[in-house]
DNA sequence: CTTTGGACCTGAACCGGTTTATATTGTCTG
DNA sequence: CAGACAATATAAACCGGTTCAGGTCCAAAG
């Protein structure tokens, strides 16, 4: 027995009634009534009928989808948990509403334009999501002349009324800074993301801003492209250094435990000779030796939100305001104060590089704006 | 100047055609002469017409997207490289055929099932990915009774005519072991998967016969979820044994490098006196202190030969046999021969956790299957 | 010169819904 | 009791394509 489609027509006949009535009953419109409406109702659900999304969307011209563009190498890709978490998020709002998302990945920047513009031109998607935003992204502006809705993921690009959904990364960056300035260190350097990108911009520049708030004098700022090996190398440099720093900042968790890694290799200790802090709280920050100080967001959360935003904008109903929670900073045990080679400092600590579990049992997690 | 939708009709009027000449002419039908298909394409390139999707996906009953429903919570999702690679290499396909991605994300089984029951009544793919089986999986009942076709991603299941595409991941362990059988080492544990999945019970399967084949008894062997602290439980949990295993084969990164730091962190020497072998090849794996000793699979590479073979079934075609690439083994330094501890053995490494560069560099690639 | 056949093209039906304009009720008012 | 009106239901148009059953026209065959 193969499963014809059901489709409106049937519903209609076994009814009894026409297609519109059919329409109206299904969709909660008026002009049907309420014992006719029943027995509509129940006449679909015993011949388990569901509206073809095929027909619907060409009636009333929506696609019920959103599309989601991303231009990553499968590299840089899969070792981000921003994307994952991201979409989990984004999928709970979507979903409940009937819509659906159209994943789309890309190599370079010119077939993430030729995307957008098939996307739009075959009318797959009400609307999308833009992430990654560059410093002078041409891509808001092609996406308004596709007349697309479109919600950046991030802070909003100047020069346009953009919609814009993001959670400000600064404070977390801030809060590390505080944190290595409390614990004595006066050479904090920073491994920033690629400076095309906005938010490792805004990542380095709060770094800096935070330094010089503490009166220090900024450290060596290295730029990386998010990946282990930019992360390894720009630490080796930073180590190479005349006077090397003795707390790294990095942009993000991967380039950070990339240079933990080579930090240990090269014979620095982590923390005693060299304190490190992330950014994400990636799912293994935590189970590292040692474990990462790093600064986590709620990204499904915040998926979630971008979510709402984007379906107020397609509806072109003014969205809700949505709060979304400050980054949290979470100590563990990769920060320390400073200690000089060969000092007899760190009491306690049983050389080596294996902390004690005393020490491990001593990270504390700050939430930050959260009692 | 507001971009008001093109349609055929549009198209028809202005080349002086009927819509039905300009469809045929469009799709590279017989039926127009050579010269009037030019002028038809002309009119169409001027006005910028794409055909719309909607109209088209409504009369060939055809959604033109494939479909890919993952249940995984946020986290092991973002922890997991396969998925941004296999989306990488199939949409590859699938773009240049003119399909596209749905990507659902969803947390339980039961909304799995729902998902598909969704994306099937819709119509809005027509055809499915499954990635993640089980033993006793369901689901690809449940597609067939959908009546949507479906690609396995890995073993075929048994017990009917499904479709699969995989790359055996028995070989990748399988060296893996033999390696460190000829290191030397005789109490080889195994950290698996949960083992309702197959690929977890097909690595273990391969670990407990490559053990055999080399004369052994197996070793310790505890299932975990493949999450950072579950790796880290296991792995403390093979430690506290009375005979603690001198090699683990992990059934993936993520817990391998938990595992590795658990170890370190209990004072256990990686690779002295403790070996470790992951799965994947993360991409934080090389970079690590000891690199971690993995499998790499071309996952890139399955996801656009699962593409091909996706739309060779819904096109009703018979797909190419296509040929993927055994795993590689890939030799860094979490491997070694066993060392006893508080052995003198293991001369030329200065102690504490720190490998010296020496060794580092004498890791090597050994590429089965490519030459 | 008529018939046949093929190449080219068109009108109309169709995919499965939504929506508008209109018809058919029954009820209430004057 | 006629007329107005609201409530309910329906027929038909429409969204934007594809496709099939003809219809023209012209050249070749009989």
């Amino acid at each position: 027995m193969v499963t014809t489609p059901t489709t409106i027509t049937d519903v209609a006949r076994v009814a009894g009634v026409s297609k519109a009535a059919v329409s109206f009953a299904l969709n909660g419109r008026p002009g049907v009534a309420a014992d006719t409406r029943e027995r509509i109702l129940a006449v679909a659900r015993d011949l388990g009928w569901t509206p073809s999304l095929r027909g619907r969307s060409l009636s009333v011209s929506r696609a019920l989808a959103v599309g989601l563009v991303i231009a990553r190498t499968p590299e840089t890709l899969g070792a981000d948990p921003f994307f994952g978490a991201f979409i989990s998020g984004s999928e709970t709002v979507l979903s409940e509403r009937g819509y659906a998302l159209m994943l789309q990945v890309v190599s370079d920047e010119a077939s993430e334009h030729e995307s957008y513009r098939r996307l739009a031109a075959n009318g797959r998607v009400d609307g999308v999501f833009l992430t990654d935003m560059r410093v002078d992204d041409l891509r808001p502006q092609l996406l308004a002349d596709l007349a697309l809705p479109t919600v950046v993921i991030g802070p909003a690009p100047a020069g346009g009324p953009w919609s814009a959904v993001g959670i400000d990364d600064q404070p977390g960056i801030v809060a590390a800074v505080e944190h290595l300035v409390a614990l004595g260190h006066r050479n904090i350097a920073h491994v920033s993301g690629p400076t095309e990108f906005v938010h490792s911009v805004s990542r380095r520049d709060a770094w800096a801003v935070a330094i010089s708030e503490a009166g220090l004098l900024p450290g060596p700022c290295i730029a990386a492209d998010f990946s282990a090996q930019d992360g390894a190398n720009a630490t080796s440099a930073l180590l190479d250094l005349a006077e090397p720093p003795t707390a790294i900042v990095y942009a993000n968790d991967l380039m950070a435990i990339a240079g933990m890694s080579t930090a240990i290799g090269r014979g620095v200790e982590v923390p005693a000779q060299l304190s490190i802090t992330g950014f994400d709280d990636a799912p293994l920050s935590a189970h590292l030796q040692p474990a990462l100080t790093t600064v986590r967001t709620d990204v499904v959360g915040w998926g979630r939100a971008a979510a709402i935003q984007l379906l107020a904008l397609i509806d072109q109903v003014a969205g809700p305001e949505i709060d979304l929670p400050a980054p949290e900073f979470v100590i563990r045990a990769s920060t320390a104060p400073p200690g000089h080679p060969g000092d007899p400092g760190d009491p306690g600590h049983p050389g080596h590089g294996a902390p004690s579990k005393e020490r491990r049992g001593s990270a504390s997690i700050l939430h930050r704006k959260k009692s």
